[in-house]
RNA sequence: GCCCCGGUGGCGAAACUGGCAGACGCACGGGACUUAAAAUCCCGAGUUCGCAAGGACGUGAGGGUUCGAGUCCCUCCCGGGGCACCA
């Protein structure tokens, strides 16, 4: 019988998800392991790109199950979101009916991949079974002022109708639709993340098993920056405003200071000014510009005089106090002492304005630049001292900001701070799909949480879906108007859901009593499954998700619900799949279908118009119409081979371009492994061994279990399956070269198999049944080697002449030194290279080479 | 601008601690089987000089350390990602 990979992956697939084989009950003794994809948005359609990840996950499990752990590898629903209500607008399908259906899809596509998941443990961010807890948590945060609402200057996308939390917006832009963002000034919900800046800058020292870029990206969105709050007096005023600055040291060259033009101070400032109406109009100006705008760099620096002066502390000068577009009024105090000679931004400023210039810090070694010539602000990449700094004066930098901190506190003007970059999490969305806000207004009461025992506010069903004009949550009176849970009054309901994140910021807890009607969930089986041992998930979370559930672990450490405040203790990232797309340049650079591209020379043109196209590798994305469909590949080679070429394709970290050509070598060598099975089973049984064959094929088969077991526990997934395909054709070798031991071949053919079971499950499992195993591959033992059986007899010995390889020779392994040497000596390949130059020098690495330096 | 990560045959890549560069594949060339094709199997192949034996060169560029560098150090070029007036 030839390979049919249709007929035997139904047959497994079916006869895993009956036996359960995924399934693990969480209070069974045993050491655990929980690995855990990032669990997917339900968008219905999977592309091979989507496979690398599940695939990659899926060859871990069974890897770790036959290792002998208790594995708990769950899967669900990251279920809420906008796409499902858009639909609903465009098509007049439920969100709920919508997802229901994708989630059906993609668990087909699963199970076809071959993919095993605990079903057991499946949730869904909506079903009201889950989104109570997301409710009862944010009723807790609300308790704690960890919830809390304000009115701010906010991130509205037009396009999306919704506002958005920072971390989702790029480029002033918004994540999701690329459309631009808007600065309004709404009221809104937000969580207390930054309370907890401290806590998550520290803990990443922890996450050693996290790839170093994701520690950095998110230690660079936290921006733990550490500095002195200073005052400096308005004498107008008789007031003080304080600036935040990581450079106390500097503070004798600050000539003058600039407020963002939202700072609260600057009415009073004002005032008297003789212009006052053209400065409003002016801030009014600053205040409307987007995001993108203000901060474009070529948009440069606009400012205003206040007409009002402030004292500096130290030099006891009267500096002008300006307004500036370039300070941020989020951000510190909304206040800075400008520096201008050693603070490219302030110097920029001064520049343009005509401000003064003061050198404070100079080089430890070196004259002191001089104002006059400066070209821009003078920093200290190397050591510097200050200068012309009054006490300080002499003292090197990391000396003069402590001596300069420690006189202002001191002094009472001021104390050391640490402020950082992170804001607040802004977690309300004008939408309808997504965990409703427990919250309820009343005239009387103001805001009253919703009592847990009327937990879920359930989302109501019967909402039109007229799309734009709002969110259609607002528009159902029956879930609008309700009564206030304290006085009883007539009251209305939060009309805002939850971003969805908050529901991704926890369920990884949730999965392991994923039924409790009681609780959140079981803290006693939690705190024994987690942290997750093996997080995999894409780049992209690198700051959004990730961020957000440390945040919310540690709030649930707070509660008193779990013993730990990291949740991922190993992360990987998989790297994007790619695949070249086509684009018109006379069309606008749109992409093309792939059935209007035709080539001819190898070179792309649209076949309707007959322009010529442009070639773009991107990530795979219906838009570009470079999405390739597991299904005829599954049809046409088999899951075992579609898995096996995202394995082997580059290393899983890496980003990987699609090859639809290559991947018939995976398939090739599945064959390969199916005839080696047929020809074994037909051997005759019972002829005597031949030593040299079985011994060379033993040895092999030692040193491929030890080499693929480290390559998994790496992750180098690719490499694993190379030394498989080695191990394979060594077994031909063998088959063909007069191996004539049928025992030798099926023990070890079925090494073969286990080692290749993670990949390949279906074609494995096939054979294993097949030699008359009448248990289940996935539920063997991982093979272990012997290493007695993996050493070589021989090694080969390579001579260098100075550096350069001259010669070979095969030598007993453990051969003693000078045997070695005096054998390179004499190597016929070397001697030529000897004559009449004497040996200066002679360098032995054992089992390696031998090099001769010669003069 | 700052911070990360990369750059190795026609292509995907390998080389784990400084020790035979290119394993394993794709594509390609030659051969076997076949009426033929597909499938399968065998052989070849970094570039270059040479009939060959063999030699020279070769991991983005240049320099350095070392008996020996894809691997370590310095400078630069190119590609990708992140942050971007954060005081």
């Amino acid at each position: 019988m030839s390979y049919e990979p249709k007929t035997i992956e139904t047959k497994w697939q079916k006869r895993w998800a009956e036996r359960r084989v995924a399934e693990i009950d969480v209070s069974r003794p045993g050491e655990k392991y929980y690995m855990l994809n990032m669990f997917p948005y339900p968008s219905g359609d999977l592309h091979v790109g989507h496979g690398r990840n599940y695939i990659l996950g899926d060859a871990l499990f069974r890897y770790l199950r036959m290792r002998g752990l208790s594995v708990l590898n769950p899967m669900g629903w990251d279920a809420f979101g906008l796409p499902a209500e858009n639909a609903a607008i465009k098509r007049g399908i439920h969100p709920r009916e919508w997802t229901v259906a994708n989630i059906a899809r993609m668990k087909r596509q699963f199970d076809a991949w071959g993919i095993l998941y605990d079903w057991s443990k499946e949730l869904a961010s909506c079903d009201s079974g889950y989104y109570r807890w997301n409710q009862w948590l944010f009723v807790r945060m609300f308790e704690r002022g960890l919830a809390y609402r304000a009115k701010s200057p906010v991130n509205w996308c037009p396009s999306c109708q919704t506002v958005l939390a920072n971390e989702q917006v790029r480029e002033g832009r918004c994540e999701r639709c690329a459309h631009e963002v808007e600065q309004k000034e709404l009221e809104q919900w937000f969580l207390r993340i930054t309370e907890f800046a401290d806590r998550l800058d520290a803990g990443l020292d922890q996450l050693t098993e996290w790839p170093e870029q994701v520690r950095l990206q998110q230690r660079n969105w936290i921006g733990r920056s550490v500095g002195a709050d200073v005052q400096f007096a308005i004498p107008k005023l008789g007031k003080s405003i304080t600036v935040f600055t990581t450079r106390p040291d500097t503070i004798y060259g600050a000539t003058f200071m600039v407020l963002a033009p939202e700072h609260p101070g600057v009415a009073a400032l004002i005032a008297d000014h003789p212009d006052r109406a053209a400065i409003e109009a002016w801030i009014t100006h600053v205040r409307n510009q987007t995001n993108l705008e203000r901060q474009a760099e070529t948009a440069g620096k606009e400012g205003r005089f206040t007409g009002s002066y402030a004292v500096n502390p130290f030099t006891n000068e009267e500096i002008p106090i300006w307004l500036g577009n370039f300070v941020l009024p989020q951000y510190g105090t909304g206040a800075i002492m400008s520096v201008p000679a050693h603070d490219q931004r302030d110097f920029e400023f001064a520049k343009q304005f005509g401000l003064p210039l003061r050198v404070v810090v100079a080089p430890a070694d070196g004259a002191a630049p001089v104002e006059s010539e400066l070209e821009q602000a003078w920093g200290d990449k190397e050591a510097s001292v200050s200068v012309n700094s009054g006490s300080i004066t002499g003292l090197s930098t990391p000396r003069a900001i402590e001596a300069i901190a420690t006189e202002i506190e001191s002094r009472g003007i001021g104390r050391r701070t640490v402020r950082y970059r992170l804001r607040d999490w802004l977690i309300s969305r004008q939408r309808y799909w997504g965990t409703p806000i427990p919250i309820v207004y009343c005239e009387a009461c103001g805001l009253v949480p919703v009592p847990d025992d009327q937990l879920p506010v359930q989302l109501p069903l019967d909402v039109p879906f007229t799309g734009r004009e709002g969110n259609p949550l607002a528009k159902a009176k029956s879930f609008v108007e309700t009564s206030c849970p304290k006085c009883g009054a007539a009251a209305r309901r939060e009309t805002d859901t939850m971003d969805t994140f908050v529901d991704s910021s926890w369920y990884f807890a949730r999965f392991v009593t994923p039924r409790n009607e009681t609780a959140i969930f079981d803290s006693a089986v939690v705190n024994r499954w987690l942290p997750v041992d093996q997080y995999i998930g894409g780049v992209e979370h690198a700051i959004l998700h990730l961020l957000y559930a440390r945040f919310i672990t540690r709030v649930l450490h707070d509660l008193g619900l779990v013993t730990f405040e990291e949740p991922f203790r190993r992360l990987f990232n998989q790297g994007m799949i790619t695949k070249e797309g086509y684009r018109d340049p006379s069309k606008n650079m749109s992409w093309v279908p792939l059935g209007e591209v035709e080539h001819r020379d190898g070179i792309p043109y649209r076949a309707t118009t007959g322009a010529l196209l442009v070639a773009e590798v991107a990530k795979m994305s219906k838009s570009q119409f470079n999405v390739v469909p597991p299904d005829e590949l599954i049809e046409r080679f088999g899951a075992d081979t579609e898995r096996v070429y995202t394995l082997f394709i580059a290393p899983p970290q890496d980003e990987a371009a699609w090859d639809d050509q290559a991947i018939i070598g995976q398939h090739r060598f599945l064959n390969r492994v199916w005839n080696y099975g047929e020809r074994i089973v037909a051997m005759a049984a019972g002829a005597a061994s031949d030593g040299e064959a079985e011994t060379k094929l033993q040895r092999r088969r030692h040193q491929t279990i030890a080499g693929v077991t480290s390559r998994i526990e790496r992750f180098n997934f690719n490499t694993a399956i190379s030394s498989m395909m080695e191990y394979s054709n060594a077994i031909g070798d063998y088959l063909s070269q007069g191996g004539s031991s049928r025992e030798t071949a099926i023990s070890c053919f079925e090494t073969l198999l286990q080692l290749l079971h993670p990949f390949a499950p279906h074609l494995t499992e096939e054979w294993w049944e097949k030699l008359g195993h009448e248990t289940m591959l996935v539920a063997s033992s991982w093979p272990v080697a012997d290493p007695e059986l993996a050493k070589e007899d021989f090694v080969t010995i390579v001579v260098q002449v100075n550096g350069k390889l001259r010669g070979e020779f095969e030598v007993e392994a453990g051969a003693a030194e000078a045997a070695v040497i005096e054998a390179a000596k004499s190597n016929a390949k070397v001697v030529p290279y000897l004559e009449g130059k004497t040996i200066v020098k002679t360098i032995h690495v054992p089992g390696r080479l031998v090099n001769l330096v010669v003069k």
